[in-house]
DNA sequence: GTCTATATGCAGATAGAC
DNA sequence: GTCTATCTGCATATAGAC
């Protein structure tokens, strides 16, 4: 591992958790053993090493969309298999959507940033819902609300951990761990009954 | 209006904004026309003017359930009164749900604070929740569940506001805000469908 | 490349006049 | 109560030795 690979390591840790604002070049600094001369060299400005580190944090989270279009026949099975893979996703890094969602709000301009040269297949999810509307096999509902609502679901306990833990569940961790645990496959059905054509059974 | 609640609209306003750590004594001061010996005069330091507005913010968001749960006669109603009163209340006050968001993830020890007093019916919910399942007026669902689900897909669109605009309305701020009209009737909608037996037609 | 030492600037907080 | 002036500490950033 070279010295910045080593830094860039320490600064996603330090960032991700406490925010450009909130963090400081000298815990960067103490978590990867070095001094904070040493991250100005390498990488000039604590907002240039920021920077980096929320780009890529961001990225993170987009392929997800991408592979799930590719194998698959209809809105029902691509939701599933977006949940599924989001929510696992997610599981494995649950600091960043508190994190990119606090940075986006706090500098709406990092959207610029982040979007370039990720062209996300939005589009192609709005024709597949519209089709599938169109078709009957689910109820009417516009695109851009059905996906908001998804991600809603899978992002926020997330976002809201704290909250949700000490409003919800009294502080009580191993309930809050368990809601958890079944949480991927009670929002799908949620999903899919909530849009699922009244006259099936 | 006394010099005192000058400043604590003008610490609102810029605390509500950018945070504890984003605000600054400063601005707060040029914003109430006053300097910023006076501020620490009336409140001794940054943190305990924080600490006031972050209680005041958490605090207006509670009531819109307690209001709910009282001319209700099963869950469906309750869904639907709640969903309507916490929408309309969000969108007065849009910044609410990022910053308290942020704060209480920055501070996790903040919870306590606000929860002494504020005691929410969350045990009357659940108990709604229950029976209205035991009677199959719904489908089953763990009442922890679909409290969550419901304020996700209240409180997502406002605290992620920036990056659904960016990537799902391609920065159309129009068609953001036609999307964010309709939006309390399709939540609605859909937590209700979600929930809906089976059988019902 | 990596370090120690230092410069620079800024923000929170206080002293003291009025 | 309200102001101006100032203190103090800290965080980013740089200079310069090794």
């Amino acid at each position: 591992m070279t010295t910045e690979e080593i830094i860039l390591s320490s600064a996603r840790k330090v960032f991700r958790s406490k925010g450009l604002e909130g963090a400081r070049m000298q815990e960067i600094a103490d978590e990867a053993g070095i001094n904070k001369a040493l991250l100005h060299y390498y990488f000039r400005s604590k907002e240039k090493l920021f920077e980096k580190i929320f780009i890529e944090a961001f990225a993170d989270l987009l392929p997800a969309v991408r592979v799930s279009l590719n194998q698959v026949e209809n809105l029902s099975q691509f939701l599933t298999f977006f949940i599924s893979r989001y929510f696992d996703l997610i599981t494995e890094l649950p600091y960043l959507p508190q994190f990119i969602l606090q940075e986006i709000n706090r500098n709406p301009d990092l959207m610029r940033k982040v979007t370039g040269n990720n062209e996300l297949p939005i589009a192609q999810v709005k024709m597949l819902i519209h089709r599938d509307v169109e078709r009957g096999l689910i109820r009417p509902i516009e695109a851009e609300q059905l996906m908001v609502n998804t991600i809603a679901l899978i992002i926020f306990p997330f976002a809201a951990r704290p909250i949700v833990q000490s409003l919800i569940f009294d502080n009580d961790q191993a309930a809050f761990e368990n809601f958890l645990s079944h949480r991927k496959e009670v929002i799908t059905r949620f999903v899919l009954d909530a849009i699922k054509p009244q006259n099936s059974l």
